[in-house]
DNA sequence: CCTACATCCTCAAGGAGCTTGAGAAGCAAG
DNA sequence: CTTGCTTCTCAAGCTCCTTGAGGATGTAGG
């Protein structure tokens, strides 16, 4: 019933190191400890752990995340539909980096591009580059 | 001809502080100063953070930068070439990094979803995430 | 029972790319 | 002269962990 810390990362998917750091910024609530002062993980725990990385790979920060989990642990919570508010609000933002990262490549593509042209036989004064260096 | 931080913050959209930063890392070479002890700069420095700047904004990392920078300073250098082919490998990052932020997305679509459904009237039993909580 | 080896513990620092703050000094304008 | 902006130098803080040192404990094999 009762897990070491080893287990629980087998479990969660989290490093031994990360699990020891969820605890230390109180992501975890209390974790038991053995009479030789080891931490043990019960199921909740583990749970709990899930639900963290869960929410990490959908790039929430921990910060949103604790929230969310204290919402879980108040009585009157309607977590559930928060969860769904934030990510809604995730989603626009990934939609925004989305368009970042078009504009990137479209810049980058360009920049590519005009190297190639200007810089086909070595240094070009030409090249945007170089232009940037001295303009 | 001769700038102090702040205009050469001004005309280059670095930060005072980053400026500095950068220098502290040895992106900039050597920087003039007065009498006083007050930074100087001039043209080839403005056109130095610029294309710095430049090449953060295409989310180059520092070293990249620092390499890229070391490599124009270099006489038989072909740096506009290698600027050229480090876009191109760019361009694989930022579209496989859009990929994720795809996947990200249709999971945050999917979740908010199955809250909508599951959790109409508040907490359910039935929610992803509650469900994540105590499995 | 003894010896490896794996796992656990607690600090502490590192990394990326800056930002922010403290405390002090200089410079220009009113 | 005083006010207020800019500059200076450290130094620490931010996010989210990872890595490492140094030491104690648990487990398996001989």
């Amino acid at each position: 019933m009762s897990m070491t810390i080893g287990l629980a990362a087998e479990k969660t998917g989290c490093s031994v190191a990360t699990i020891r750091y969820y605890e230390e910024i109180g992501l975890l609530g209390r974790i038991g400890r053995t009479a030789n002062g080891r931490r043990t993980y019960g199921w909740p725990d583990i749970g709990r752990l899930r639900l963290i990385r869960r929410l990490r790979d959908l790039d929430f920060g921990l910060e949103a995340i604790r929230a969310l989990v204290e919402a879980m642990h108040s009585p009157d919570s309607t977590a559930c539909l928060e969860v769904r508010d934030l990510a809604l609000g995730h989603i626009a933002i990934i939609r925004s980096r989305r368009a970042e990262l078009d504009a990137l490549e479209a810049s980058l593509t360009d920049l590519a591009a005009s190297c190639s042209d200007a810089c086909r036989n070595g240094r070009s004064p030409e090249c945007t580059i170089i232009q940037g260096m001295s303009a």
